[in-house]
RNA sequence: GGUCCCAUCGUCUAGUGGCCUAGGACAUCGGCCUCUCACGCCGAAAACACGGGUUCGAAUCCCGUUGGGAUCACCA
């Protein structure tokens, strides 16, 4: 395990899981699973201000949800802990000290209000807004003063002269002038870590070897190779994935609907669906049939095949796939994902093996869960009624002789099932004479009460010998 | 504004100098199938952003332009 794969997933705890960090962390599962590496959950969880006490647990059932487990994470599981930054600060000052003491970093007095001045000032010549390192130089007698006079301070990289090569899976090699940095800050003023730190930090001591993430950390890696350098850390390879973008090629934010996963989940996609959307999205398993299972997706995916161009979402092929899974999965599976959006139908002695039957009879009606229900009242004994255009057909006398023919045959049965419907429909033609729609809409209309819905030969036998024929006799007065 | 990233049908993509009169999928449109809505099947329309090079030959390589995106915090 020593020279093993090893990826991480570093969500921070601010609300839902976004869609677009679902696809960074299935990226990341895809690349542990292809390569038998370990998959690791870390919380950074340092800026108190956006935290939401809530959303570790939000993100971690999101991630269960799609089958995105981790091999190591916060609740205790791996040797590599903890896994939560909140809780890792000692060892973040235990750096930083070493860095300071090295002299590769410095105590930064400076004030918030100082700070922003600066940078507007800076803004106003048309200078690209940076740290100008007014402490870089600071005597200890000038910190001392500075000390006294009750300001905190910062912990700021003294960042070298030269050029910071940054070699990306994705993108290339990449060469950054470390001018264009500025001295940020890698311990704040209230003993916390700053992202880049925190993050180098941690990456280096969980033995990461492989940082796979969106491609809005890229202007940052720079600063983390200089961080790892200056630590004495070995460089992990790095991999920015292109971002996803919403259908009118804008940052994928709120404004443009769903955008996290529980959203999708509460409209009635499938985990499954999901996961292969966002596998399919941005490349990566390019090639072949699209609706693929886990060991399809892992079995094509290569960190090199993911495309550089930002991918826009689109619900409409995402719908796609889930109808997709939705056929070929068995209404066991189904009623798993479906139960939420059946609640409204369960009842205390809910017949499961009957539920199962209904979704057998139903999936291929439908896009999403969520539309499940619309079908459902068509098989309950009680929730049956007639609309007006089923009500409509059953006025005609032909209509009425095919369900009373119906009705004398299915009397004559033992049980209706999907085996003997061809019987049926044989017996009804050569009682009635019709045929086609004149045969079948009567029957829709009678059984079902709607004119759209599942195919009959699949209602009947789920309906069962006693309600067909109950609903036959009311269609006959 | 500086830096960085990106650019094939409406969308996701295949394509790594000749196999491209650019392939597939979603969506769209038409047809077939059919008891309805669907499913399924068949077919149509639809793209190499632009301009220069390099080359016998460029969607593929180079440069520029344009357009989009990211980032420049004591956020991550």
């Amino acid at each position: 395990m020593k020279n093993g794969v090893r990826v991480r997933f570093a969500p921070s705890p601010t609300g839902f899981l976004h869609i677009g960090n679902a696809r960074i962390a299935l990226c990341n599962k895809l690349f542990a699973l292809k390569h038998d590496g370990v998959y690791v959950l870390r919380i950074e969880d340092t800026d108190v201000a956006r935290l939401d006490p809530a959303a570790e647990e939000a993100i971690r059932e999101d991630l269960r949800w799609l089958g995105l487990t981790w091999d190591e994470g916060p609740a205790g599981e791996g040797a590599h802990g903890p896994y939560r930054q909140s809780e890792r600060t000692k060892i973040y000052y235990e750096h930083a000290e070493r860095l300071k003491e090295q002299g590769g970093a410095y105590l930064c007095y400076c004030t918030p209000e100082e700070l922003a001045q600066m940078r507007e000032q800076l803004l106003a010549r048309g200078q690209t807004p940076r740290y100008v390192g007014t402490c870089r130089g600071l005597s200890s007698a000038q910190a001392q003063e500075l000390e006294a006079s009750g300001r905190k301070p910062s912990l700021r990289f003294a960042v070298p002269e030269g050029a910071t090569v940054v070699r990306d899976i994705i993108h290339g090699k990449k060469v950054f002038e470390n001018k264009s940095m500025g001295d940020f800050v890698i311990m704040r003023s209230d003993g916390r870590p700053a992202y880049n730190f925190a993050a180098v930090v941690d990456d280096a001591l969980m033995g990461i070897t492989h940082v796979i993430r969106g491609e809005d950390h890229l202007p940052n890696t720079p600063r983390q190779v200089l961080l790892y350098e200056a630590l004495g850390f070995t460089l992990p390879d790095f991999a920015h994935l292109p971002l996803l973008v919403a259908p009118d090629g804008e940052r994928l934010s709120k404004r443009y609907g769903a955008v996290s996963v529980r959203a999708y989940r509460e409209e009635g996609f499938l985990p499954q669906a999901v996961v292969n959307y966002l596998a399919l999205l941005g490349g990566g398993t390019a090639g072949g049939e699209e609706i693929m299972s886990w060991e399809g997706m892992v079995r094509r995916f290569s960190l090199e095949g993911i495309a550089r161009s930002p991918a826009a979402f689109d619900p409409g092929k995402l719908r796609w796939l889930n109808r997709g899974h939705l056929h070929t999965m068995r209404g066991e599976d189904i009623l798993f994902y479906a139960r939420p959006f059946l609640a409204g139908f369960l009842r205390e002695g809910t017949d499961e093996g009957w539920l199962v039957k209904v979704l057998n009879a139903v999936k291929e009606n439908v896009e999403t869960l969520a539309e499940i229900n619309r079908y459902i009242p068509i098989f309950l004994p009680d929730g049956f009624s007639l609309d007006a255009e089923a009500r409509t057909i059953l006025t005609a006398d032909d209509a009425l002789a095919a369900v009373k023919a119906l009705k004398e045959i299915v009397a004559g049965m033992a049980e209706v099932t999907e085996d003997n419907f061809t019987e049926i429909v044989a017996a009804l033609k050569k009682h009635t004479g019709l045929k086609g729609k004149q045969l079948f809409a009567p029957l829709r209309a009678a059984l079902t009460g709607t004119m759209t819905g599942p195919e009959l030969h699949k209602v009947l036998p789920v309906l069962g010998k006693q309600i067909i024929i109950e609903r036959l006799a009311q269609a006959l007065k």
